[in-house]
DNA sequence: CCTTGCCTTGACGCTGGCGACAACGTTTAG
DNA sequence: CTAAACGTTGTCGCCAGCGTCAAGGCAAGG
């Protein structure tokens, strides 16, 4: 399978993947003439990527889910490097959670204080408040 | 007002208030020797920056609340492109909340399957799951 | 032979809010 | 006179994950 195939059955673009690759994350065979030939391993490598990075991981917080697929695994998240990945990454999103529950917060009530000011500023015009 | 001072009393830096002018958020006037002069009106226009872009504004979301305080109101809030703004925002940060939670769900879930997997494999090296 | 369509390796652009220089003028204190 | 501590404009760097050319090679069909 060459990168385009790859690319397409994976859901993600050739330049994405020679990205991969420049950072260690997919190892290619090469064919005679020096294009990039992928067995299905590799697919399951850059889709395990691919869904990683789009739940917000980065590139190297993905590495030891790649390693553990590599290792033979059935999923990557089985070795204790991805346990603990996982882990870590569950801890930062909870704190965001918690941080972005108060930012809402903070507008929710900026936001009636600009609307009580409005009707008593402008008590008549009280048409649609959506 | 020079712009060290008024650096520090907003608790930010004279680099991003030279950034905020080039941007048009900020219109200092100058002296003979053409250092910029700020009056008390723009310290509290750079306090609600501040503020907003603490919380996570751009500074493209900024602008309508500087207007309205250099309309004359006390609040930044009360106008309605201000109104906009926040109602929109606080639109986006229901919507990160929402795919943050799903995300969450997805990690904790993800790790329950591989420390499940892990004491199957291994069942006993149970010692400490923290 | 020529075009089409795949592949190759660079290398720059992008987004945002600045930080961190550089090179220089101004003001004040000693 | 000079040094310190301000100010000025200008430019590059940063982070991350690519997008988007550029310039070329290789294979196959008409």
């Amino acid at each position: 399978m060459l990168i385009g195939e790859l690319a397409e059955r994976a859901g993600t673009s050739t330049r994405a993947l020679r990205y991969y690759e420049a950072h260690g994350l997919v190892r290619p065979q090469r064919s005679a003439n020096g294009y990039r030939v992928y067995d299905e391993a590799e697919l399951r490598v850059v889709r395990e990527i691919r869904a990683l990075l789009d739940v917000g991981f980065g590139l190297d917080d993905v590495r030891p889910f790649v390693a553990c697929l590599r290792a033979g695994n059935a999923s990557g998240d089985v070795c204790p490097d991805s346990v603990l990945v996982l882990r870590r990454k569950l801890a930062e999103v909870d704190d965001y959670l918690d941080r972005l529950g108060a930012v809402r917060q903070q507008l929710h009530t900026q936001l009636s204080h600009a609307i009580a000011h409005r009707e008593e500023s402008c008590p008549r015009k009280r048409q649609s408040d959506h």
